[in-house]
DNA sequence: GGAAAATTAGGGGATTACCCTTAAAGTAAA
DNA sequence: TTTACTTTAAGGGTAATCCCCTAATTTTCC
């Protein structure tokens, strides 16, 4: 038996969920909650819950919060999110933050099972709307990232890049030049002309726009 | 009129899709390349290529490495990548180096044309499987991140994140102090337990971290 | 209500990073 | 072949980070 719970601020919505889920022998809905607190509490009382129907937009706290405590604290509770926006920041939130699943409130009867299931399998699920809407987000990364609107940071020479390359392991400058077998003051020199090329002011800058842009151990 | 440059080392499957693409009113093959080098070299005389079809492994330079330059030097062509294998790795490489889709080659025609004018129209495309794989990819990332595999990084207090924060804005702890009000030592302090906690050396480790958890600018 | 963790702060010292300038030798392209 | 970039290196100085230690107050959690 699937035992579910139900984290919705919409009573009707929730309740719809419900009457569909019941109609399923193998599946009984232990509860309704209509925000992120109730949940987390009733969660910490019954600790045999296998899935957690989650609206990612809850009223007190976000569905997001929620669901980073449940998978930190309930690890035999799955989430499943639901939402009624297919929204990129909502989707890639709340799966970074350990959701096996997202689907759209317009999601029938049978997806809703289908996704359960799936996610009970220990596989992850997604409305097809919501893999088209990553796949675009995705690719508007690499497309800002590769041809028209970023700053078309300069070209980093070879050597520079070696050095960079040692800084962000954490190697100190002695250490990079003992490496690299070439003076101390070099390397200080390469440093001086990372900074001024990446335009940033110390090592932070370094680190952030190399990882940023992977400059980092690529053919190159 | 479409022009259209095929790169692929099976001549059998170049002829393939060329008598395919040649059938299309509107599409004209304008060559086929067995290598990178040749590709190359054929884009440079003539620049009014619109789709490069790009076999992901080539010989002599990875299609990798095509891509990257194709996307580089000749903005006006786009990369279609064609592979037989559907492995994430492959397609996330080829799109981070600027491909506008990816298609398996025991893709149909009509999903080939289908592409072709997709990207022809500015947009993304991508086969089904290649969707679902780049899916399944981003989820085990998600979940190595949030449940078993990852080292756990210990938590970090609000203040730390604060002052982490900050640091990988490249501001210098006498700046971190003064927007927190707090004294200079304090902000060391912050920063000798986050170099301890995260077990890193310098600040190159702390950006580094960071970055990878994205630790920064969450709702915590 | 008591233990644990977080936040605050200091002294003092060692190491490292950053800044400015200069400059020679090697390399690649126009 | 000249120009431009890269790589190499140095002197001399300032600023920042890192390290070790201690310790008081506050917050948080069981």
């Amino acid at each position: 038996m699937t035992r579910i719970l139900i984290a919705d601020d919409h009573a009707m919505f929730a309740d719809g969920i419900a009457s569909i889920l019941q109609a399923e022998a193998d599946i009984e809905v232990v509860g309704r909650c209509l925000d992120g607190p109730s949940a987390i509490e009733f969660l910490k009382k019954d600790k045999k819950v296998d899935i957690l129907l989650l609206d990612v937009n809850l009223p007190n706290m976000s569905g997001i919060d929620v669901c980073k405590k449940v998978v930190e604290d309930h690890k035999q509770t799955k989430v499943l999110a639901i939402s009624m926006f297919n929204e990129e920041s909502f989707v890639t939130e709340i799966l970074n933050n350990g959701a096996m699943g997202y689907i759209l409130k317009n999601t029938g009867r049978e997806e809703l099972l289908k996704a359960i299931h799936t996610i009970l399998g220990g596989k992850s699920y997604f409305s097809k709307d919501v893999t088209q809407t990553i796949m675009k987000g995705l690719m508007k990364n690499r497309k800002g990232g590769n041809e028209s609107s970023k700053k078309a940071l300069p070209k980093i020479s070879r050597r520079e890049k070696e050095v960079l390359d040692l800084i962000i392991k954490e190697h100190t400058t002695q250490e990079i030049a003992n490496q690299l077998f070439i003076s101390l003051k070099t390397v200080e020199s390469h440093r001086s002309n990372l900074l001024a090329k990446l335009n940033v002011r110390n090592t932070a800058g370094l680190v952030r726009i190399a990882i940023e842009n992977n400059l980092l151990a690529k053919s190159n």
